[in-house]
RNA sequence: GGCGGUGUAGCUCAGUUGGUCAGAGCAUACGGUUCAUACCCGUAGGGUCGUAGGUUCAAAUCCUACCACCGCUACCA
């Protein structure tokens, strides 16, 4: 059936079903799904996987703290994960779950092949775990914080001490073949400055990945060892492979879809998609996919949108609000290629107004008021005698329009691709004001003329309207439907990008504007009302929100806590450390011993505010380095989030005090 | 600290290999039009193209230094 024709098989990353999604995820999944149906409607055979990645410590924990099974937790979680996408009208071909049977056995083969070829072994590993994010950082990536917690790069939350018995997968043997590979294939991993920063990083060492955890239980055990469960990234990465079926008995779409054309991902995860994955399809002897790319984040005004910072915008509400077309056009449109866009609603609203409603939506609508009358409803083809210099201009940039947008599309630069059918419409308009139909109209002379400009028009707004198809799954039907073509669907595909396909006699059926305006105004005001009760809530809850502490470190004794000399010192001088943002450099007077200590609270205190304060120190502390400066001991200090309190003597006692 | 990137009109940004490159969209002001969803069309705003030098007949476009911001990486007792 579908055989012979090329096919295109495109992924988005699998989602973590620890909290609802956002926009951030809704623009990865709409661009996916605005390229796969670009690509159907252009005649390839389209593979669109998404899914949901559901193992890991942390689902298990709020499993166990809400008394469900894991799985049994997750279940809703996904349900919500395909209601958006139902709403969002996502045309995915699967949806995997790293749960499914078919993914579990095949993420086990993958995990024995490699095993057996002797590409992972068995070790020990000992390693900073972040809870939260389960991951287990390296030393070097870990952050210290002032009081010399080591905290989590990628959430600053406190890690813990973990050891255990662990596979390691040697990513160190592919190093250089990968690389040859990025090098060879510059295409690989776009955009570009990605790829430079992947070339760095592999640059300097991989280090084998720890494949495998003993700590929890839910996840897919390893097949030879049921102490052990495969670890995140060769488990989650493995659904692209999977879910075609690789590893299991039924083959056939892998032999027909891998490899794939695209995995579509956001830039906080193109690294592991550009190194870990890569290793693992050599070491499977697999081909690589053909690109990675790597989008921007959906930012808001206050930050990255993070599930942790709660400041999510809902897609239900705007979809409910705007419309799922809208929403989508606004997504792609907006997010120049790579790069991150600030979201705000009143930007979203402009968007909408000025090229939807005002622009395509105004084109549309004003194009039929004419052909009712001025044309009794009806287009006629124009004698070519007809059209002049302005109708010529109008069908090449017709057919400019549509090669722009397919080779916008090509390089997944969407922004550009909308942005191209845009200027065709604002052109039509400008076209309009030019030949003012209305003016001929009125001279009987010119009605092949007017025949000339209504039909640009209507073969405008066909040709855009079809262009715009794979962005919007709704609104195009409504428009072939007023432009008189709902029947003739042979007018409305990739096939009918040509000129002059708008067949004599068309009857239109205007109906009411297919994009409304949005009342901006009144928006701004209830944004602004808005603004107020949120702050007003927040305040609320600041009050009453208890949150939660780090968890507690080992037991100790007595003795342990004996070996800490802390004392009382004065501080005789504080001053920044050159050239870094959170050190200080302070003088400290301890009895008659004067003391040089290197402290990260700068981002804290001004060098003044502590000059002649008695803050405490860790004496005894082995002395080290510190750009250069010799740090002879440790000062103590309170921190939660992000603030920070140095602990200070409130009386007069002397320096040297004991501390206990 | 290392590597890379960015810094252009109020805002968001285009600007290939140096010579109509000083631009687009939005916003603003004024004018026009009436087919249209107070929409569309036109005109204007005088932005030292981050700063300071340099190369060149000629630089936003190349070089150097510096400043600011961002990314990756390292360091942060």
């Amino acid at each position: 059936m579908t055989q012979g024709k090329p096919t295109f098989y495109i992924t988005t990353p699998i989602y973590y079903p620890s909290d609802n999604l956002h926009i951030g995820h809704a623009y990865t999944t709409v661009a996916a799904d605005t390229m796969a149906r670009y690509k159907r409607l252009r005649g390839y055979d389209v593979r669109f996987l998404t899914g949901s990645d559901e193992h890991g410590q942390k689902i298990e924990r709020k499993a166990k703290e809400k008394g469900l099974s894991p799985k049994a937790y997750v279940d809703p979680i996904v349900d919500s994960f395909k209601h958006l996408w139902n709403r969002l009208e996502i045309t995915y071909d699967d949806f995997i779950r790293t749960t499914d049977e078919r993914h579990i056995k095949g993420v086990q083969e993958i995990f024995q092949k490699i095993y057996d070829q002797g590409d992972i072994y068995k070790s020990e590993y000992e390693g900073w775990y972040c809870t939260p994010c389960e991951a287990f950082w390296l030393d070097r990536q870990l952050q210290k914080n002032e009081e010399g917690a080591w905290l989590c790069p990628d959430c600053n939350r406190p890690v813990e001490l973990l050891k255990e018995e662990s596979y390691f997968f040697r990513l160190s043997k592919y190093q250089d073949r990968l690389l040859k590979h990025i090098e060879e294939h510059p295409e690989f991993i776009q955009p570009a400055s990605r790829r430079n920063e992947m070339v760095s990083f592999i640059n300097q060492g991989l280090e084998d990945l720890c494949v495998s955890r003993t700590t929890f239980k839910w996840g897919i055990p390893v097949p030879t060892n049921q102490d052990h469960v495969i670890y995140v990234w060769f488990d989650a990465l493995s659904n692209y492979i999977t879910a075609l079926g690789y590893g299991q008995a039924e083959q056939k779409d892998y032999q027909r879809y891998w490899p794939a054309q695209i995995h579509l991902v956001g830039k906080d995860i193109v690294r592991f998609h550009t190194i870990i994955w890569p290793i693992i399809l050599m070491a499977l002897d697999e081909p690589l996919p053909q690109k990675v790319f790597g989008h921007g984040w959906v930012l808001l005004d206050s930050g990255k949108m993070s599930k942790s910072k709660g400041n999510v915008v809902d897609p239900h509400v705007l979809i409910d609000r705007y419309g799922v077309d809208a929403l989508r056009y606004y997504l792609l449109r907006e997010m120049p290629s790579g790069q991150d866009i600030y979201y705000s609603e009143e930007a979203f609203a402009s968007r909408l107004n000025t090229d939807l409603a005002n622009d395509l939506g105004n084109l549309l609508h004003r194009s039929l008021s004419m052909v009712e009358k001025f044309s009794g409803a009806i287009f006629h083809v124009p004698l070519k005698e007809a059209e002049g210099a302005f109708e010529q201009e109008v069908q090449a940039l017709a057919q400019k329009t549509i090669d722009d947008y397919e080779a916008y599309m090509e390089r997944f630069d969407l922004a550009n691709a909308h942005g191209a059918i845009m200027k065709l419409v604002s052109r039509m308009n400008k076209y309009v004001d030019e030949r003012a139909p209305w003016a001929l109209a009125k001279d009987s002379a010119k009605a092949e003329e007017l025949k000339a400009v209504l039909y640009h028009m209507g073969e405008s707004l066909r040709i855009a309207t079809i262009l715009m198809r794979s962005t919007m799954p709704n609104v195009p039907s409504k428009i072939f439907e007023q432009l008189g073509l709902a029947e003739r669907k042979d007018l409305q595909g990739w096939e009918a990008l040509r000129w002059g396909l708008l067949p004599e006699g068309t009857k239109t059926q205007k109906g009411q504007p297919v994009f409304p305006r949005i009342d901006l105004s009144a928006l701004r005001a209830e944004i602004e009302a808005q603004a107020q009760a949120d702050k007003e809530e927040e305040a609320v809850d600041k009050e009453k929100e208890l949150k939660p502490i780090e968890p507690l470190k080992p037991e100790i004794s007595i003795e342990d806590f004996a070996k800490l000399d802390l004392r009382l010192v004065e501080v005789l001088k504080a001053e920044k450390v050159p050239k870094t943002d959170k050190l200080l450099q302070l003088t400290v007077r301890l009895g008659d011993e004067i003391r040089t200590v290197v402290s990260g609270i700068a981002l804290h205190y001004e060098p003044e505010q502590l000059i002649g304060k008695k803050v405490v120190l860790v004496a005894n502390l082995k002395p080290a380095k510190l750009r250069g400066i010799v740090s002879q001991g440790m000062i103590l200090a309170a921190s939660h989030d992000n603030s920070l309190e140095v602990l200070m003597a409130q009386t007069d006692l002397p320096a040297g005090s004991q501390v206990k």
